[in-house]
DNA sequence: GTGAAAGCGCTAACAC
DNA sequence: GTGTTAGCGCTTTCAC
């Protein structure tokens, strides 16, 4: 409450739901197997077993049992159950947050899958920031004892590697948005050819000097786009120059900026591909102040397809990827994995590019 | 794997850093606390003791046991502490996802708080379309043995309401952008307020006739704007035409179809209030294929203030709220809760209201 | 200061 | 079909 905010409190009178609940957590403790057992004339075990749809038990057992259960409003204590069978409905997924479009749309591909599958999500944001972070993230989850985990934190960081090799205890894990390890599920979007895609298609449309702003290039997916672009390049004869790459931050006020810089040190540029649609936002802005018309004086092309790139003005030529069916497959490469695993038999580990595609409108 | 995108799948050979996990996770089980006891010639409960840093270890032998723990890479086992000591570093969060700027925004400050605090977040996301929904999200968080609940979904739901009231054996909860209940903790950004802020501005800036394009209206947020919008029109004596009002879903092509239909059915309009930004980035692109100039034509203000408004053109007028600070707050309420709690003293549920503040740029 | 015993809530293995 | 016993990995209690 120390926030620089203005902002009014409410103190509230001490009867009424809030307090309801908060008195209920300490005196009737949560319900028990036992209780359960006890009430239905029956063990402790047999309650195990409809729980756990065991065939071998009387019907009309059975039915008096599930009374029970509902009339007590009993709940099965999760982490107990995991104690004694060592394997959980938990997935870990680490991050970088969820801020931005791509990562928002890997966790919701992620945790709807999960929850088909009916596991439920731990969440972990790792902060690159100390050395350790990973190694902490690792533990905090191998603590939970999630079944298996997905890395979807995609800097490079020879910590991290460290990290994961030291994977002593860890469960399973896929990546995403990883440089592809031998021996490591990674699942990916082919960066570097979405990026190809649209530097290919300025030179279609005859711009001469095409420049691109980068994401931050300590991520892997940043510098594929940008070797995306200079595979266009080198493909059609034209030396990418140093001069015409610019690295952003994936937001509009830095897409902005990095035009205006590439401008200065470049002025003849003539089109852009920018990493994302957020800092290409940026750029049409940008353009429009410096008097640039889109596309005629400077061709735009972004990267993501978010919603909004349809609205822009002029709408806005990009580059699709589908980064919740990918959030989708890990957790379904994960569970073929745990699945395996539990069964005793081998899995291979498998890794998968998904195919991004053009997305043609008015920028370029 | 059966979605429709071209994809290229590449088994891997069976070595490797991935292989290496899948070995070690069966085989070489988590090292638990008797082994790190028996390796240091002590009792497990000498381990326990340095582990929770129990005063009472002789510096020697603590020093002994800790070398071994990181020798060994020993990882505590959360879950059975949890199981023992009845309480847990878990904070489960209710959401209704994070695709969109506000909740991402919430999420971001919930998990920044918990982590701060030493937490950890477990995600659930409730699909309001079976009306058990809520009771199962529940049921799933409490198996799980969470410390407290944040719940942060904002649909009003007489099921939800009625499977909270049966929280027999729930933890704490703090509930976000809900409806403020007697005795219950509730958080909010002040939405009427800032609704009625926007279109004071849009009255205070000449504009005639106000129209407003709301969010779904199942949504207390959107409900509440939409009474800001009327509040404001009242108070300077101006009927709330039910012509005027237009129920959008938060995404810009909803927002650019609801300007044409508002503009259909009300032409002399002359500005409208955006429930939120995105909708307002359609309104503008809509109202450039109508010929209406922004913002002497029409005048538009949004709310949420995104990163990105600053870049529309124009520059997007609106409401900059601190979703961010505001899911930190929940999280130290609950917080304050759970520790009063856990000492056995009564605490006092707390409500509170974050104000908003207007952000004039260029569209009004 | 340290260890032994008991048990958190549940299920696996075996008896009957 | 059902109950009994043991124990998952840890902490709490109470000896010494």
């Amino acid at each position: 409450m120390t926030s620089n905010h203005s902002c009014r409190k409410i103190p509230l009178t001490f009867t009424g739901l809030y307090i309801t609940a908060m008195t209920k957590v300490n005196s009737p403790r949560r319900i028990t197997i036992r209780e359960v057992a006890a009430q239905a004339g029956v063990s402790a075990q047999t309650v195990s077993r409809v729980l756990n749809d065991h065939p071998d038990v009387a019907e009309h057992t059975r039915a008096r049992v599930r009374a029970v259960i509902a009339q007590l409003g009993y709940l099965p204590n999760g982490i107990a159950r995991s104690l004694v069978t060592q394997r959980s409905r938990l997935l870990g997924v680490v991050a970088s947050g969820f801020q931005l479009f791509g990562p928002a749309q890997l966790l919701t591909g992620i945790e709807q899958q999960a929850r088909e599958l009916g596991w439920s999500v731990i969440l972990q944001v790792a902060d690159a920031s100390t050395p350790q972070a990973y190694a902490r993230v690792l533990a905090e989850l191998v603590a939970q004892n999630v079944a298996g985990i997905i890395w979807a934190y995609p800097e490079l960081h020879t910590e991290r590697d460290r990290a994961l090799r030291l994977r002593l205890q860890a469960p399973p894990i896929v990546f995403l948005s990883m440089a592809p390890q031998p021996g490591a599920a990674t699942l990916n979007v082919d960066n570097r050819y979405g990026a190809r895609l649209a530097t290919e298609h300025l030179i279609a449309r005859g711009y001469r000097h095409i420049g691109i702003i980068t994401g931050p290039l300590t991520l892997w997916s940043a510098q594929q786009r940008m070797f995306g672009w200079q595979d266009a390049l080198k493909a059609n004869d034209r030396a990418p120059s140093r001069q015409r790459v610019v690295e952003g931050d994936w937001t509009s006020a830095g897409g902005a900026s990095c035009l205006r810089r590439l401008l200065e040190r470049s002025p003849e540029t003539d089109a852009v591909f920018v990493s994302n649609d957020q800092m290409a936002l940026g750029v049409l802005k940008a353009a429009d102040q410096l008097g640039r018309r889109v596309p005629d004086d400077l061709g735009v092309v972004g990267f993501d397809d978010i919603p909004e790139a349809a609205f822009f003005k002029p709408a806005l030529t990009t580059v699709r990827h589908d980064l919740l069916e990918l959030g989708r497959l890990a957790v379904r490469e994960l569970h073929r994995v745990i699945q395996a695993h539990q069964s005793g038999q081998p899995a291979t580990a498998m890794s998968l590019v998904l195919q991004p595609q053009l997305v043609v409108r008015e920028s370029a």
